[in-house]
DNA sequence: TGCACTAACGCAAAATATTCGCGCTAAGCT
DNA sequence: AGCTTAGCGCGAATATTTTGCGTTAGTGCA
């Protein structure tokens, strides 16, 4: 025996079916209107067997967050003045501009449907949440923490894009950035 | 012609079908570890074709959806003793603790998954809010509204269930509650 | 560099899941 | 009581997902 067993191979024909796959799906989830894709499209598109994409990646939602997360790596970087206000507005209106694309939003119900099954939800959140918490620190918020981010923006932001409540993101980022000042202010001064 | 087409039956049959496959769905969901339940399992508990149940309702999630609403309906009625504290206190302890039941978590899965496609989610939270209002309006919270109580209760608990983050139900809901009393002192004082 | 080992793939068949066509039963109207 | 047809059961057709098996090609080691 010259080599262990159960080595990954992340290279070369691996790595070239991975890429082809999520190019499609990354395509397809484009074209899509309700964030859905069609398995076989992927496969047809990609030129890998559908064979293969059930076994990597076992269903259409894993594939849908093993892509999209990739691209969230790719993101510019959040504004960390040391004007929380400022900051904060420019960052959630991005945000819920964002979540009008529908690719997004077929992001975090795939991730909502794998749900706490296989990975934590939290694993996935926490990256933009540790971005977040650069931009606190500038502003010398040691009030705020990453779970009042988490509570007071993200979550508010989220879920009304799943249920489709219609927003508008100015007039909705700012309410929710002027409580997050509060907050902050509340503390302040109970402190 | 001695009747009009298009006409729907809910009795008889048709009522006895929908009350057993409910029945069976409820029973499944129960057992159910994931919030899933398997059709077939559906057909073979209710004694109602397989074939029906995906006529009628489509999906496992339109059907779990139509089950668990029903139970919505029932529920011991909010708490409105015009101390806005403590009556919210009460009010999201209670949901943290009914989003620890798999059955609430699979029903609001399920409407995500459904999502802005067939129904409106608001259609589906509005219930809620409306009984909330009435706890607002018993305190005399002029400063709050529905969007407030969904922004900084419901997104911020259904989200961290959805997302398996652990949660103290006690702890939290305090630091949720205390959050709404803040902005609401905020708005009077800026009034 | 070449060889041994086997992870990852393609392919096709099997197993499941979902949809459809068709006749029959019975709900609801007159 | 009679007539019409919505909704159901049944079985077949179609679509989706899984599995077994032979082949191809990364990767470590001589």
């Amino acid at each position: 025996m010259t080599q262990a067993t159960g080595v990954t191979r992340p290279g070369g024909r691996t790595a070239r079916t991975r890429e082809a796959v999520h190019a499609a799906t990354r395509e397809l989830l484009a074209e899509s209107a309700d964030g859905t894709i069609d398995l076989a499209a992927v496969a047809a598109r990609s030129g890998v067997h559908i064979a293969t994409i059930y076994r990597r990646w076992r269903t259409a939602e894993g594939l849908i967050i093993d892509t999209v997360v990739e691209d969230l790596g790719t993101r510019s970087p959040l504004p960390a003045t040391g004007d929380l206000r400022a900051d904060l507005l420019t960052w959630v209106t991005n945000l819920l501009t964002e979540l009008a694309q529908p690719n997004h939003l077929a992001f975090f119900r795939a991730l909502i449907r794998v749900g706490g099954e296989r990975k934590n939800g939290l694993d996935f959140v926490e990256p933009r949440v540790r971005q977040m918490q650069a931009t606190l620190d500038a502003a010398g918020a040691t009030e705020l923490t990453w779970l009042d981010v988490f509570e007071l923006l993200l979550a508010p932001s989220y879920t009304r894009a799943l249920l489709s409540i219609p927003m508008d993101p100015a007039t909705d980022a700012t309410r929710l950035v002027d409580n997050v000042i509060a907050i902050r202010d509340h503390r302040a001064a109970n402190a």
